[in-house]
DNA sequence: TGCTATTAACTGACCGGTCAGTTATATAAT
DNA sequence: ATTATATAACTGACCGGTCAGTTAATAGCA
């Protein structure tokens, strides 16, 4: 009796299948990020992403598989964008490196995009597969595009010659380092102030350590 | 009636109070490394221990206590050692820098030693106290420790001066990379060959990579 | 322009299995 | 005889995944 003459009610869900996937990778990413793979809730994740837990199975046949689909969406773009920025910055190798370094480090203060390699580190032994993707669709790319980028500026004589892999590792390193420092340990961090940082970076990098002559 | 004449058995278990903790803590080193601190079993630890599930919980009052134990116990030694070795370099600053790296890469090569590094990562969200206490106890020592080097070598001469964090993030980064690459990622290792590893790195740490007139 | 049939999208309730932790009991040591 | 050390058996809760059934959207037809 009480509402039977309220028609426009509202459905109590509709039928939204094209944003879905999307929307339950986002909240998978918050749910992972937040308890890790194991602790994370299907039911969770659900019911951040508006939908009801066995609706999420209509888009992805398992947990694993919401992971999976999560790492390719959120990290295929980075890798292209690496790819990128080596390629338009040819040119000028060096300046690009400077480049690459101070997008990275504005990058890195988000806390949220290093959830997915803190995922794949902590998942790595328990899913191979998982560290493989990530291997060769992002750090070998990012790899690659720096060493272009390094046999360049060394071919046009803006930097001496040196083992590459060495002068990547040098450049990367202290990133990762500092993310982790971040991120994970919940340092006092120099991500602060990326510009200052990546200035101190590329001092010790160009310059090195010796006193000169 | 079968064997009633064979008084020499011997127990089914022995009272070994005194030993079971560290054997606990090593056989969950192993469980925890291979499948991860959630789908590790309670039950496997202790067979791996060689003791039954309940009789960890006379030691431990639980799973996470296990962890927590494991950690200091794998950890304190490294602090120490860090220390140690920054101290008796003190006289020879950037000597004991390259002996410190070229240990730390033999060390790297060693899959079950950044087990536990990788469990704090992956388990940082959820367990905060966890985190701090490795920044704390393990990487505030390490970093103090090749501060104190840093200096060193800059006050008597041996090295220019330059920002100290960055100097630290340089040296310790590239080491840190090199060990995920292999041990999380599976890739093909410099840590192979340590000592090239080591020479190279130096090389750019030292003399960068800017072309001396 | 409504009514009906059909399908795609979705849900609530449930099941089977797993596992951290507990309890009742037994055995070694003293 | 007593106590510390150990186990086997058990419990309670949780959670990934399934399924029978419901609702929203849409296409066909009058």
């Amino acid at each position: 009796m009480a509402d039977t003459a309220s028609p426009p009610r509202q459905p109590r869900w509709r039928r939204r299948a094209q944003a879905r996937p999307e929307e339950i990778l986002d909240a998978a990413l918050s749910e992972f990020t937040a308890r890790g793979f194991d602790a994370a809730r299907m039911e969770d994740i659900a019911k951040r992403a508006g939908l009801s837990k066995a609706a999420i199975y209509l888009y992805f046949p398992s947990k694993v598989a919401v992971l999976k689909a999560l790492i390719e969406a959120k990290v295929s773009p980075l890798a292209r964008q690496a790819q990128a920025l080596a390629a338009a910055g040819a040119g000028d190798p060096l300046g690009a490196l400077r480049t690459i370094a101070a997008v990275a480090a504005h990058l890195l203060q988000n806390a949220e995009l290093i959830a997915v390699p803190r995922l794949v580190i902590g998942l790595s032994g328990r899913f191979p597969e998982i560290a493989e993707y990530y291997r060769t669709h992002v750090v070998e790319i990012a790899r690659a595009a720096l060493s272009s980028l390094i046999e360049a500026a060394s071919a046009q004589g803006a930097i001496r010659n040196a083992n590459k892999d060495a002068v990547v590792r040098a450049f990367i390193g202290p990133l990762i380092f500092e993310a982790l420092w971040t991120h994970v340990l919940q340092g006092e961090s120099a991500l602060r102030d990326p510009e200052k940082m990546i200035e101190h970076h590329f001092d010790v990098l160009l310059k090195g350590l010796e006193v000169r002559a």
